[in-house]
DNA sequence: CCTACTACGCTTTTT
DNA sequence: GCGTAGTAGG
């Protein structure tokens, strides 16, 4: 076996401990990676167990990629038999095979957000239920969240008796499912959902899959919803071989349903759990590592644990003011030209921030400054306009029954198939209960079809033909067909304009990925690529080997480390976000930012450099925000003497540019108007976000957001008592009774 | 049936 | 500030 040695104590345990249930707490930065692959080479090299009874679970393709990639490095033989994926895509898998014993179609489509946006506004109209009253955001979160808790659409609903509120979106949710179910279409959710129905129903299929994976391995474990517990604890239920790695300190998905208390609960739920604690960190300097101890040991609910590392002091953690993001994104692309002049290079560079929309300041900045960087995030590759129609073209191809998919293209090009048609083809659909596209086949039968069908016959025989061809057609070549022969290609050319240029090549990336899909698949099939292409998350694109320096989300940045890492936008109202602030349950939101904070932090190895800007523009207003709390937290002798951070923040005298600066900005960004000025502007309020005021009539309240007005700050305050309310600085006339 | 204009609402984070 | 949804006019 290729040395253990190699390996600290604990990490070699945990390699040993194969039979059994495992936990492991494994710290930032303390090579569970390392501990997972090894683990499965010791599996199959001494522990005789065949590389296909392994399967591990990771949450990003890239985690899935890198995971194989280095067990194919240690493992001699078998290493492409092992299941090496996300849950998303072991999911699909399954359901691939097995979905019609849940009385589904095999060849069912996934559906993205915007997808499941567009059925719920369908389903919102038929029910004729207001969406001002009921926003669609919300709406999805309900269904989200109650997939998450595998909770089906009748336990909804009767969980819910007597609430009014919540019985109305109990019917969207049934109304929801239903329609997904018409399409023969799976949301993400559905996806985990459907795989774990399929195995409580399904005695036989759950023990073949049982007796395939004996042993099973879930990384980024503090990460799972209830469902993906249910499905892994389900799996591993005969043999009991079940090995979770996970840190509750790196939880950032609560959001989005992720349990902790899956990790919390993790020896209840296993008796006989052995526990092991990787607290040996590889990656981080002494300083950095004490920068993130500080930060996370203020939240209160987590499992106590001691990072520690060998490695030196290093450098000292950098903070830095600025005036304006402007200058904020300045100052990093200054800092980051004077490493690369002593040697670093591009992909050494990570600038991490709290929402996508920060990214575009830095953008032109490395545009300017001729840096090469990759923006991760943001608008998928594949949820842009012209992918999703040419994705809706093939969908179609392949499977008739997604109304949604083939709704976009209808008329896309302009066909002069108009609304008034596509509602008689849909009012006859629903008549003869038959799919839209049936009904399109039939469009000769439709009443008072007129000339439309003239226009409908011709685009239903393109379908046709294509369905035909599938056989002899490389997805290349049918790509280009589409192209050619609907005219998507040729009016894009006519346009002529740079954004048309732009959709062209991205459908030209779409296709060079078809061809790479065909050279790597076994058995290329349409429906496979249509899967796989589905489930790609953006940080999936990202490859070691181009040398760019990365931007992204916190999010984005998780399991990933940089040599140099910079924090952007550290100001209370970003970063903790403005909504974890104004929560109902703040206390918890922000630890959970505060989780995302110590994933930052300890996503770099050499140094680390926060940022924060005085003023901020966010949808055209000047937001002045405090320095962030995280930044407060850090102590203070680790901080270098570059390093400036406002002691009590708002309540000392400005420096004397402040005030200039932000006359110039406000001058810059607004309609210069005299006349505005008739109530005298305060020059500085000695409040911030987060800081506690009070009202004379209002009573106290926590200040969620000041914004320059024209003429005067406007301030947000949730008061206590009564409620959020939105005044001016001059009339209200607040008293700071304590900052953060 | 299509285009151009206006009003509104919205922004956390993602598989 | 931006993108989208809804509306009016061609």
């Amino acid at each position: 076996m290729h040395d253990l040695e190699l390996l600290n104590k604990e990490q070699q345990e945990a390699v040993l401990h194969t039979e059994g249930p495992l936990l492991i707490l494994a710290g930032a930065g303390s090579g569970k990676t390392r501990v997972l692959t090894y683990r499965i080479a010791h599996l199959i090299e001494e522990c005789e167990v065949y590389p296909w009874n392994i399967l591990a679970i990771t949450f990003t393709n890239k985690a899935a990629g890198e995971m194989r990639e280095r067990v194919d490095r240690i493992v001699g033989q078998g290493a492409e038999s092992i299941w090496v994926s996300t849950f998303h895509s072991t999911c699909v898998r399954i359901l691939h095979r097995h979905i019609d014993r849940l009385g589904y179609d095999q060849k069912f489509t996934i559906y993205d957000t915007e997808d499941q946006k567009t059925v719920l506004k369908d389903v919102c109209r038929r029910l004729q239920i207001d969406t001002k009253l009921y926003k669609e955001r919300t709406l999805l979160n309900v269904i989200s969240h109650a997939k998450n808790e595998y909770i089906s659409p009748v336990e909804y609903q009767s969980s819910v008796r007597g609430d009014f509120r919540q019985e109305k979106m109990a019917e969207v949710y049934l109304e929801y499912q239903k329609e997904l179910k018409k399409n023969n279409a799976l949301d993400f959710d559905d996806l985990l959902v459907k795989t774990v129905e399929l195995f409580e129903s399904c005695p036989d299929v759950l023990e073949r899959y049982q007796d395939r994976f004996r042993y099973i391995m879930v990384d980024e474990y503090q990460d799972t919803n209830t469902v993906q517990f249910k499905l892994v604890s389900i799996l591993a239920g005969k043999y009991q071989n079940l090995c979770v790695v996970g840190d509750d300190d790196q939880s950032i998905y609560r959001f989005r349903g992720a349990n902790i208390e899956n990790i919390l609960n993790f020896e209840k739920v296993f008796p006989n759990t052995r526990v092991i604690k990787l607290e040996q960190n590889y990656r981080s300097t002494q300083n950095i590592l004490d920068a993130a101890n500080g930060v996370i040991q203020n939240n209160i609910s987590r499992k106590e644990k001691a990072l520690w590392t060998d490695n030196e002091r290093g450098e000292p953690v950098v903070f830095k003011l600025l005036q304006s993001a402007y200058e904020e994104a300045e100052y990093v692309t200054g800092d980051i030209r004077k490493k690369l002049n002593s040697g670093a290079a591009y992909r050494d560079f990570a600038v991490l921030y709290r929402t996508n929309y920060q990214s575009r300041t830095f953008e032109e900045k490395f545009l300017m400054a001729n840096i090469p960087y990759k923006i991760v995030g943001g608008v998928n590759f594949y949820s842009r306009k012209e992918i999703k129609d040419i994705l809706a073209y093939l969908k179609t191809i392949d499977n008739g029954k997604d109304d949604l998919a083939i709704h976009r293209i209808i008329n896309v090009p302009k066909r002069g198939i108009g609304a008034v048609t596509i509602n008689k083809v849909q009012a006859f659909a629903e008549s003869r209960e038959i799919s839209f596209f049936e009904a399109l086949e039939s469009v000769g039968e439709i009443p008072g079809i007129g000339k439309a069908l003239l226009k409908i016959q011709p685009f239903v025989n393109l379908i046709h033909e294509w369905r035909l061809r599938l056989g002899e057609l490389t997805l290349e070549k049918l790509i280009n067909e589409i192209l050619e022969r609907t005219g998507y290609a040729g009016d894009l050319e006519a346009e002529g304009t740079d954004e048309a240029q732009a959709r062209l090549d991205n459908i030209g990336e779409l296709i060079s990925k078809a061809v790479t899909y065909e050279k790597e698949a076994e058995h290329p099939v349409l429906g496979e690529f249509l899967e796989e292409v589905a489930l790609v998350a953006d940080i999936d694109s990202v490859a070691d080997s181009d040398d760019r320096v990365l931007l992204m989300t916190l999010h984005s940045a998780k399991g990933l480390e940089f040599p140099y890492v910079y924090l952007a936008g550290m100001e209370d109202g970003i970063f903790p976000s403005y909504m974890s602030i104004a929560a109902d349950d703040p206390l918890e939101e922000i630890e959970e930012e505060r989780r995302l904070c110590y994933v930052g932090i300890t996503r770099a190895m050499k140094e680390l450099t926060m940022t924060a800007a005085r003023i901020r523009m966010i949808r055209g207003e000047n937001h002045y925000n405090n320095v962030s709390r995280f930044v407060r937290e850090v102590p203070k002798e680790l901080l270098g003497n570059r390093t400036y951070v406002p002691d009590a923040p708002k309540a000392q005298e400005p420096p004397r540019s402040s005030a200039y600066a932000r006359a110039k900005e406000a001058f810059r960004t607004k309609t210069f108007d005299p006349k505005q000025f008739k109530v005298v502007k305060a020059d500085r309020l000695d409040y911030g976000v987060g800081d506690r005021v009070s009202h004379i009539k209002f009573g106290e309240g926590t200040v969620l957001d000041v914004t320059e007005g024209g003429r005067d700050y406007e301030v947000k305050v949730e008061f206590d008592r009564a409620g959020v309310k939105k005044m001016f600085a001059s009339f209200a006339k607040l008293k700071k009774i304590e900052s953060l």
